[in-house]
DNA sequence: CTAGGGTTAG
């Protein structure tokens, strides 16, 4: 329906010829492909007084998706002097969501008020779209402002508004039990309810959570998709699950469910991070599109293992194969060179990013450098690095370079920036962990428990560090010292037995790094207490000789780390092929003739993320045994229909890397 | 005009 304005009334027009001109408009905007062309025809529409026209909108969108167009368009259609009360849903919708697209999600939220205050109505498709900004501005209040709008018009029983709701509160700090109370008070749930719930607990690193909710997205009979499963990969990723990473990919190739590019990468992405890297590479191999994602996916894979050539020579393969490198890929490239001490090439690297290909280097590769070189015992040029870097170092960066002094002995220099640290900030316990420690290397023990003190009256503790394992597709939690464990006696036994052999075989216990103040003795014993140890002795306990044991680590300065570790178990002599990590807590000259190289410090996954609560711990029942797994466990959870399911292969030995 | 997903420095 046309209503002529005020000013059509006071001068009488000839309707036809308007209406076919606006029809010639019309169907101008349905052809035209450039910015000015529609700029044109929009002028053309203006003179019609048809400025409210949302298909210009639209098509000023989807002609040209940068934000000067959106911008153009909205101040064309929303003029001052214009009472925006006669604009439609709509028309707010379609700014709504342009704006939502381009990642200018507070614009997105500022025209959804401006709706809001101009009493324009919002409809059931406006939630979807301002939920979306509001889940990437992550701010709870705003959330709940909306969902309080969402219950007012009475959407709330909306499936699509009520998903987005989930997914919105997912995102937002301190808002995942608020997704949960309204999943929970859902009408019903489809896969899309599903995904936004599981995928909300795995962002958040609350795995066990999202496994369990998986097992009850089954037991409810809701036929998981392929983006159900990606959520569920990324949390077994977190875990470090494998064999819970396994059935979910038979899983997926008996449901025959749909394998979208996104989901080979999440596949892809578990294997590599739980530390089966020939599996990764080879489902990589099989795939027919790879995109960045796959490259960096499994670039950072083989980085995390160790195997920085081959991830540096999966990068020039990436080029040649026609991908534009991005700055993610970068920083897989650039850590890849910094765990395999490829010095040289990392800083070649650093400097193509700019010149070959126009990446400006963000804070994330500015930390790769420092890292690269500290790791190579570079702390001087480190430090120089960070004082003559363009943008303004952050906390992650000088923890880097603190830790570097600390093992490589620059302890003034590290406590001096540690003070300095602190000062900037506070409340950030591992600040004082750090400054404890270089006080515990320099014997310092009343500074030492003076810090201990000062973190004490601020109320602040240490994560303590844990270490999981799978067995029988259960997950044990180990701390260290701990004795909860029903066998903790043969645990302990066992625990010596494995020093004993590894003495043997030419273990030097690196008691340098147990910064307690008390004798060698007791140092070795702390050695023996360490939750790793733990987890490993009752690895060898629970499982026939020749298993592989993977385990994996809650944290490792706020990152998690998954180590693999690969054993060979003759009779009661153990014969380990070890290991370790940065801070050496083990050290083992392997048996003779065998190659060194055993096992690799691994995976570094998600930082900014709560601190993974335990999922469960000594022996307790946990949340993904596949007893409990529903309709699925029903039909053998573990038949792999895959071929090289070789979880097991029958040598006693296992090497990596080399 | 409507929803959920894969890669990211310590």
């Amino acid at each position: 329906m046309h209503f002529p304005s005020k000013a059509n009334l006071l001068r009488p027009v000839n309707i036809a010829p308007k209406r076919a001109a606006e029809q010639h408009c019309l169907s101008l905007l349905q052809t035209c492909t450039s910015l000015s062309h529609l700029t044109q025809i929009h002028s053309l529409l203006l003179k019609l007084g048809l400025q409210h026209n949302p298909l210009v909108l639209t098509k000023f969108t989807s002609t040209s998706s940068t934000l000067n167009a959106i911008h153009y368009a909205s101040s064309l259609l929303f003029s001052s002097n214009d009472n925006i009360t006669h604009y439609d849903a709509f028309l707010f919708n379609t700014v709504i969501r342009a704006y939502s697209q381009t990642s200018s999600h507070s614009t997105a939220v500022y025209y959804y008020k401006l709706m809001l205050k101009n009493g324009v109505l919002p409809n059931k498709f406006t939630y979807p779209f301002v939920l979306k900004a509001c889940a990437c501005v992550g701010r709870l209040s705003l959330g709940e402002q909306v969902h309080g709008s969402v219950i007012k018009v009475g959407f709330d029983n909306d499936i699509h508004v009520g998903n987005t709701l989930v997914h919105a509160y997912g995102c937002c700090g301190g808002g995942i039990g608020f997704a949960r109370k309204v999943f929970d008070e859902m009408p019903e749930w489809d896969s899309v309810s599903w995904s936004a719930m599981i995928g909300g607990y795995a962002r958040l690193g609350m795995s066990s959570e999202a496994v369990g909710l998986f097992r009850e997205m089954q037991v409810a009979r809701v036929r998981p998709d392929e983006v159900t499963m990606v959520t569920v990969l990324s949390a077994c990723t977190d875990l470090g699950a494998l064999e819970l990473g396994r059935w979910v990919e038979s899983y997926i190739e008996r449901e025959k469910v749909p394998k979208s590019v996104e989901l080979c990468n999440a596949v892809i992405g578990m294997y590599a991070k739980c530390g089966d890297v020939d599996k990764a590479l080879n489902l990589f191999r099989k795939m027919s599109e790879k995109t960045i994602v796959s490259w960096t996916s499994v670039i950072v894979g083989m980085a995390m293992h160790g195997h920085g050539l081959e991830a540096v020579s999966l990068f020039e393969e990436m080029k040649e194969d026609g991908l534009v490198p991005d700055d993610v890929v970068f920083i897989g490239l650039i850590s890849a060179c910094s765990h395999s001490g490829l010095v040289e090439e990392g800083r070649r690297y650093f400097n193509s990013m700019l010149e070959g290909f126009g990446i400006v280097p963000k804070i994330e590769h500015y930390g790769c450098m420092v890292d690269l070189l500290s790791r190579a015992g570079l702390v001087k040029e480190a430090l120089d690095f960070v004082q003559k870097m363009p943008i303004e170092p952050n906390q992650i960066i000088w923890r880097t370079l603190i830790a570097a002094c600390r093992s490589h002995g620059e302890l003034n220099l590290g406590e001096s920036i540690t003070k300095q640290l602190i000062r900037n900030e506070p409340m950030h316990e591992s600040n004082y962990i750090l400054l404890s420690n270089i006080y515990a290397k320099k014997s310092h023990w009343e500074k030492k428990t003076k810090i201990r003190e000062v973190m004490e009256k601020k109320g602040m503790r240490k994560i303590p560090g844990s270490t999981m394992i799978e067995l029988d597709n259960e997950i044990y939690e180990f701390v260290a010292g701990d004795k909860m464990h029903n066998l903790y006696k043969e645990i302990y036994e066992m625990v010596d037995e494995m020093g004993r052999e590894m003495k043997r075989a030419g273990y030097l216990p690196t008691t340098s790094e147990v910064l307690l103040d008390i004798d060698e003795e007791d140092k070795e014993d702390a050695l023996n207490r360490h939750s790793e140890k733990l987890a490993i002795a009752f690895a060898l306990l629970k499982t026939p000789p020749g298993t592989p044991i993977r385990i994996v680590k809650n944290l490792r300065n706020q990152a998690r780390r998954i180590g693999i570790i690969k054993v060979k178990l003759q009779v009661q002599h153990l014969c380990l092929n070890l290991y370790w990590d940065h801070g050496e807590l083990l050290r083992c000259v392997p048996p003779s003739g065998e190659a060194p190289n055993c096992l690799r410090v691994l995976g570094v996954s998600r930082y900014d993320r709560v601190p993974n609560r335990p999922v469960f711990r000594n022996g307790q029942s946990c949340s993904i045994s596949p007893k409990e797994w529903g309709i699925a466990a029903e039909k053998d959870p573990f038949a792999c229909s895959s071929s090289d399911d070789k979880a097991c292969p029958p040598s006693n030995v296992f090497l990596f890397g080399a």
